[in-house]
RNA sequence: GCCCGGGUGGCGGAACGGGUAGACGCAAGGGACUUAAAAUCCCUUGGGGUGCAAACCCCGUGUGGGUUCGAAUCCCACCCCGGGCACCA
């Protein structure tokens, strides 16, 4: 890179945005008056986890671009109001602080400070005085009572769960912390399975209102998408096959018609009914088996391509269609987690199921004929998985097709035995519980006598104890229980001594909500105020990266319905609109500290100025889509800004009305730059506002008529040089209290096009035409072309295609 | 394996619901200014060919087919890259 000379009075972006920093805070132009909103823009990013490594540019991106958007509606008209805090909790924090040995309550505010100074530089629209820090006795006391809120409405239920434990560790692992079934931190220690008490949020019960409504809202598709899948409904219905102890088996299964086709039944592993139907002789060897599976850890149990095991129980059940009595297997690749942790064994219509036939030597009915047949006519080989076919096999319900027999074969079996239509859902209820010291303690007080006893409200927050004995230890419960002084409590109820919860909070309930808290910092008494929120909520906008298109958003979601439902939020879906930002990658590789290709922020403002950092991050390609950081291409955008501020430094002071192509140009701009940064298409907006100098160039400098709405439209990307230029253009308030130049298509619109004139779909000249010509005129001006006639001549015109305003297509024979 | 994105010059990337492929920028080459360089300004720049020239022709948007007067854009098959899900019955 070339060091830059400047010479006197040139463009000097430390001391102009210097100057600008100080303004703003001076005249506390970011500072929004929510009381009093006329249009009120909540205009949200994605809060940052302060890392200690400072800001990445990946959170300068994010914020840039939907600064840009904030700054671009104020000039709009709206009352923007774009705040910002720190999302600190979390094992993320935790595992830096254990490996620096050092507390996190002391580096979280020193990651803190720095994060914000950084982003002070960055020339963000930001209402400081509504930051929050999620760490915050402050925050997290609100968030202790959201779990209490839950926790009446019967939303919080403690139930066991598998987790990943280390048996070297003596810790429970995240599913990120096992390797091939290995410990991370001991490859040859083999992880399995264990089962905790843990505090679960019942989001299951919100699984078809989470679905339904994506569809109304103003989401990335790929984000709806991904939510979709998550939720991941599958329509189908429960059947019960009787069982010789009288209860029926009861099981899940998408493909009722294909029930006379069930050949055996299969049991998890884990399934509460193993036990009793597990005959004498079977015994050794199924609980061997159950043994073997819990040993597993819970990734490697899941995988899908591992070959099929399972133990015979020694019991019958009865197939309610065919009435025949069919073995009970119990199996690991059934879940315990999913539908009712038991299916019928369907093996000439399903791929794993007929695997286990194989195996094991299973009878294989088949009970749908495919319409599709073979290259040979032959009937295609099983398994076939279909809709496409017809019943056989299925007594009454031969020749019916397989979506009709759907329902007939649901409602049969419901008149006879046991049968219901239900949808199923993958999604899983909210583990929150983390055994970890980094968190909100969950408020709950177990005592002797009166049972598990929610903390009350009045004596939140449970606030974390400060010690230096965080670390985890072999126990596998929370740091915090080796706290006697905090572990051991009056019950609430009765007086009694009692014991604390004592796992904190996961990190994604304290960021399912900030969103909720940013208006009503100012309130220590209330979580967010009734008045204010009504003012400002939901979220206008919401933008942020994929990333947290499932958890973050869907726990937020799911948060906002259960307090609209306990009658707390006017409103029950948190976002108006959520668009998803791309990602940054450097010289077409992903950027990481291992490869050395990290961007860092503070050097390149220093070196370039933040307007400039900014306005090239818009500009390497669609903001939803990313781009790809290449060092060379950043002086493009400084040398625009250099022209831009030459033109103003050189703007005469008397005012000419603008030249007709200067005007033209001027709307053209004003619509496209409108529209992209609508669209969040910054790339393209910044090369129209490039087109609209290079024309006033062209023309032979720039009034300040001709400036001023470009300074507008160019103060979004950079405000610090936009608000220097207006300045200097004459203007006594902030350029942010201007008004977005108007678009007028009439004043947009070119009088002469050129029109493509084709012959045979191939350009063979282009004529200079009036914007509304006539077909005939244009033929007659086409034919008059002399390549045209060239090519016309001798040759039959079959046909004429006229594109008003565009082309003619003369097509010869 | 399944579900989404995406493959366009030397590079980042443009191209409204099929209608001038390569906007804007980077890099490169040439020129002006300068003692010189930097900065700045002007010109050229997808590949190939014909022509003294003005011009003109052919090829070209991952690959192979198709639909159409006309395809980067629509359809079918396939290859590669990125992301998500993954024994979910």
């Amino acid at each position: 890179m070339n060091e830059l000379v400047q010479a006197p009075g040139a463009y000097d972006p430390k001391a102009v945005e210097a100057k600008w920093r100080e303004r703003w805070e001076e005249s506390r132009t970011n500072a929004t008056d929510l009381d009093h909103p006329g249009k009120p823009y909540f205009n949200l990013m994605m809060f940052p986890y302060p890392s200690a490594e400072g800001l990445h540019v990946g959170n300068v991106f994010a914020f840039v671009g939907v600064d840009i958007h904030g700054r671009t509606r104020r000039l709009q008209g709206f009352d923007v109001f774009e705040p910002l805090g720190f999302d600190a909790f979390g094992i993320h924090s935790e595992n830096y602080a254990l490996k620096v040995n050092t507390h996190p309550g002391q580096l979280i505010p020193q990651n803190i400070r720095r994060f914000r100074e950084q982003l002070k530089r960055v020339g963000l629209m930001i209402d400081w005085d509504h930051e929050l820090s999620t760490t915050d006795p402050a925050y997290y006391k609100w968030t202790q009572w959201i779990f209490l809120q839950l926790f009446k409405a019967g939303l919080a239920v403690k139930k066991s769960a598998p987790v990943n434990w280390c048996p070297e560790c003596k810790t429970v692992l995240a599913n990120e912390q096992v390797i091939d079934g290995f410990c991370e931190r001991h490859p040859d220690v083999k992880v399995h399975q264990r089962f905790l008490e843990q505090w679960f949020f019942a989001i299951t019960k919100y699984a078809a209102r989470l679905l339904e409504n994506l569809e109304t809202l103003d989401w990335s598709d790929s984000t709806r998408l991904m939510q979709t899948n998550w939720i991941g409904a599958s329509k189908g219905a429960d059947l019960e096959f009787p069982t010789p102890t009288g209860d029926p088996i009861r099981v899940f299964t998408t493909r009722p018609d294909t029930v006379f086709g069930a050949t055996w039944v299969v049991l998890a592993p884990e399934h509460p009914m193993v036990e009793s139907l597990t005959a004498a002789e079977q015994r050794a060897d199924v609980e061997a088996y159950r043994r073997q599976t819990a040993e597993m850890d819970i990734v490697s149990r899941k995988v899908g391509d591992k070959e099929k095991t399972g133990v015979f129980t020694g019991s019958y059940a009865r197939n309610p269609a065919t009435g025949e009595d069919i073995p009970i297997w119990v199996a690991d690749y059934v879940l315990m987690e999913y539908g009712t942790g038991a299916i019928m064994a369907v093996p000439a219509h399903d791929e794993r199921d007929f695997e286990f036939a194989t195996k094991f030597d299973l009878p294989i009915v088949k009970v749908v004929e495919p319409n599709e047949r073979g290259p040979d006519g032959e009937p295609l080989a099983l398994p076939n998985t279909t809709w496409e076919g017809t019943l056989v096999n299925s007594g009454q319900f031969d020749g019916m097709s397989a979506g009709e027999a759907v329902t007939a074969i649901t409602e049969w079996l419901e008149s006879i035995g046991g049968g219901a239509a239900r949808t199923q859902y993958r999604l899983h209820d909210w583990c929150i519980s983390r055994q970890r010291y980094w968190g909100p303690p969950i408020p709950i007080i177990y005592c002797d006598k009166c049972g598990t006893v929610p903390v009350p409200e009045e004596d939140l927050p449970v606030v974390l104890p400060e010690t230096d004995d965080f670390r985890p230890d072999e126990s596998g419960v929370s740091p915090l229980a080796r706290l006697d002084s905090w572990y051991h409590v009056p019950c609430p109820k009765c007086g009694t001594t009692a014991r604390r919860e004592t796992d904190v909070s996961d990190t994604f309930l304290d960021s399912s909500w900030y969103f909720l808290r940013y208006p009503s910092t100012d309130y220590s008494d209330r979580a967010f105020d009734p008045e204010l929120t009504k003012k400002w909520l939901p979220v206008s906008q919401y933008i942020g990266g994929n990333e947290h298109a499932v958890l973050h958003l869907m726990y937020s979601r799911f948060i906002t319905m259960a307090l609209h439902d306990l009658e707390l939020l006017p409103f029950e879906e948190p976002y108006r609109s959520f668009k998803a930002h791309g990602t940054i990658v450097r010289d077409g590789a992903k950027m990481s500290k291992s490869r050395g290709n990290v961007v860092i922020p503070d050097e390149y403002i220093d070196r370039w100025g933040a307007d400039t950092f900014r306005m090239y991050l818009m500009f390497l390609g669609p903001y939803q889509e990313g781009g790809d950081f290449r060092d060379e291409g950043i002086a493009g955008i400084r040398r625009f800004l250099d022209k831009v501020w030459t033109a103003v430094s050189a703007a005469p002071a008397n005012a000419a009305p603008l030249a007709p192509t200067v005007q033209r140009k001027l709307h053209q701009t004003v619509g496209k730059v409108t529209d992209d940064t609508e669209g969040l298409r910054y790339n393209t907006a910044i090369s129209a506002l490039m087109e609209y100098l290079n024309t006033l160039r062209s023309e032979g400098g720039a009034s300040a008529e001709a400036l001023n709405p470009l300074l507008i439209m160019l103060a979004p990307f950079a405000p610090h040089m936009a608000e220097e230029c207006w300045e200097r253009l004459g203007h006594g308030e902030s350029i942010f209290d201007a008004t977005w130049p108007a678009y007028d298509e009439a004043l947009a619109r070119e009088d002469e096009i050129e029109l493509v004139v084709q012959v045979n779909g191939r350009v063979r000249g282009r004529v200079t035409a009036t914007r509304d010509i006539t077909e005939d005129d244009a033929r007659a001006l086409a034919l008059g072309d002399e390549t045209v006639k060239k090519h016309v001549d001798g040759k039959e015109i079959r046909k004429v295609i006229f594109v008003p305003g565009r082309l003619i297509n003369i097509v010869v024979g």
